[in-house]
DNA sequence: CTGAAAGCGCTTACAG
DNA sequence: CTGAAAGCGCTTACAG
């Protein structure tokens, strides 16, 4: 930069004034001189000193729970296309369902002097969210909430996507409906309101809930469990899965025993999957807005920065939709 | 850090020597007191300024052609993986096939001083790349190469990825073997050079070589384009898939039909899918090593920002592996 | 073993 | 309309 000024024979702030786009007290002559200097000189801007001096960054930091789940992905985009937007960049991370690297991933954030986070929570740093919102960072929660911590949290209606899909079990004619998860062991939001939406679906229904047609375990436990669920006398006619990756394991399942889809067994997938149109049958699932989701994230987060404050504390629930195909 | 330093009655400097563990020349007794004073004033270092001082930031930057594609997904989760270990962090940015989408990014994340570059080249920037190169910008390419561009560039043995299958096809007793891929307009390298690797493998097979057997369209013309290569009288008995979304195009018109695999049509997809084990039939593949490649890619990239000279300036080519299963 | 001082590359009142 | 100066929060020779 100061080659530059140099060259154009004006000061550093001049220069300044032209980098930012405010031209109003700068003369013509001046102007394309610096535009000339910083052409032959190939000069360009060093952001990470703007950012020390204007204390901010125009980067914000996204850490998701587990980058596996095609929800995360598709959050990720959006995240991405309205960041890229208003020229802020994203610096992604992947948490992996590990709270100790959640953890190391806020504080790296931070050290990074992100403008605001958007967190997939894991649930288990509580004093460190908490102390996020004691110092005023801009803060938005995706997918999952934290008791206790009052920021801007989008989620699904989880209960009420269960519902639909009992409902829709229940209408069909199937009275044994089952459900599958990931372990609900760390009270994980999504899983835990998806198993009592689907209770209370149950119990308006009039149907009897059964613990054994209910299995929240680790993936690389679900052939087993799926394996004691169907072993009973009375096995379920209909099964929900929780996620892409619960219905996957599903779907394995049925293809190592030989079932008929939907004649053996009845399938909803709890978030659209890649081949949904295109598997023999072709697959009834629940489709989560996760675009919509994550762009309303950003938006909020971007908000909450330029403003400074608090944009919203509220609870955001997005509906969930009922994509009716032939598993059912 | 004026804070800390004050509360510990030391100078900055000796902070700083304690932030950087240089304990070396430090007395137990001001080390506990700087301890102290950062714990109880809450104090965080500030990377940004480091960087601007160290002139490096521990970042680097990786840009996918296409985020869609499983490839650019298990490779990011690779890049960050082993940065994370080496404490560097990772900006992702998705150019999203578009040239100046990529142009922006690379000079977004220069503004942003990161340490180095992996790309995905979208074969357009010629010059940008070349300037890159000659400001000496640590560089590695994934997926796809550059006439006249010398950096490390990590790609699949794409020609004999496509040899393998045609002889899977060959040994199965197919003659008439077809490929699509996406638009080779741009001549990006896979898709070129999967589809020279396929004639390739016909010619040394002795099979005749038919322009109406390959298809190299945009995803959204694939429909049409398979109607056309199916409406032959003799259309292809088998098919390569030349990645992961083109073969969900391939499985939706094979659907669409009410043609059987691989009765009606045998298919190989370049690129494993998450589905291929519990489709009906399961899925034979052609199966790429994505992670160990983008681990290849960082290693390097981090090498040559450590060294700060050019390690490998090599095509480093990773071999394809078929998966055998019953879709042919 | 520790401190004073300069400097990284910018921005921003402020003076003129 | 433009420049001099201070300062963002660190690190790094260097002196003592």
């Amino acid at each position: 930069m100061a080659d530059v000024a140099k060259k154009a024979k004006v000061s550093k702030s001049t220069v300044s004034q032209y980098i930012n786009n405010r031209y109003e007290y700068m003369s013509a002559e001046t102007k394309t001189r610096i535009e000339e200097a910083i052409e032959e000189l190939g000069y360009h801007p060093n952001v990470i000193a703007r950012s020390l001096k204007q204390k901010k960054t125009s980067t914000i930091g996204v850490i998701v729970a587990n980058i596996l789940h095609a929800f995360s992905t598709q959050v990720i985009r959006a995240v991405e296309d309205v960041s890229n937007d208003s020229n802020v960049s994203v610096i992604i991370c992947n948490a992996d369902d590990n709270p100790e690297k959640e953890q190391k991933y806020i504080e790296m954030l931070r050290a990074k002097q992100v403008d605001g986070l958007i967190l997939f929570p894991i649930g288990s740093n509580f004093e460190l969210y908490q102390q996020l919102k004691e110092e005023n960072v801009p803060l938005v929660f995706v997918d999952r909430r934290v008791e206790g911590i009052e920021t801007a949290s989008i989620l699904l209606e989880n209960e009420n996507a269960s519902e639909i899909a009992v409902d829709h079990f229940f209408k069909r004619g199937y009275t044994r409906i089952g459900i599958l998860t990931t372990s609900i062991a760390e009270k994980i939001t999504p899983r835990v309101e998806r198993i009592e939406g689907y209770k209370k679906a149950l119990v308006k229904r009039g149907l009897p809930l059964r613990d054994d047609y209910i299995a929240s375990v680790d993936i690389s436990d679900m052939q087993d469990a799926l394996t004691n669920m169907f072993s009973q006398p009375e096995p379920p006619q209909a099964l929900l899965a929780g996620s892409d990756l619960a219905f996957l394991e599903v779907l394995h399942f049925v293809k190592r025993k030989g079932m008929q889809i939907p004649d053996d067994l009845a399938v909803i997938s709890m978030d659209e999957v890649s081949f949904s149109e295109i598997y023999q049958p072709r697959l009834t699932t629940i489709s989560q807005p996760a675009y919509q989701m994550g762009k309303h994230a950003t938006e909020i987060l971007l908000k909450q920065i330029k403003t400074g404050k608090e944009v919203n504390s509220d609870l955001i629930r997005y509906p969930a939709s009922l994509i009716i195909r032939e598993s059912t």
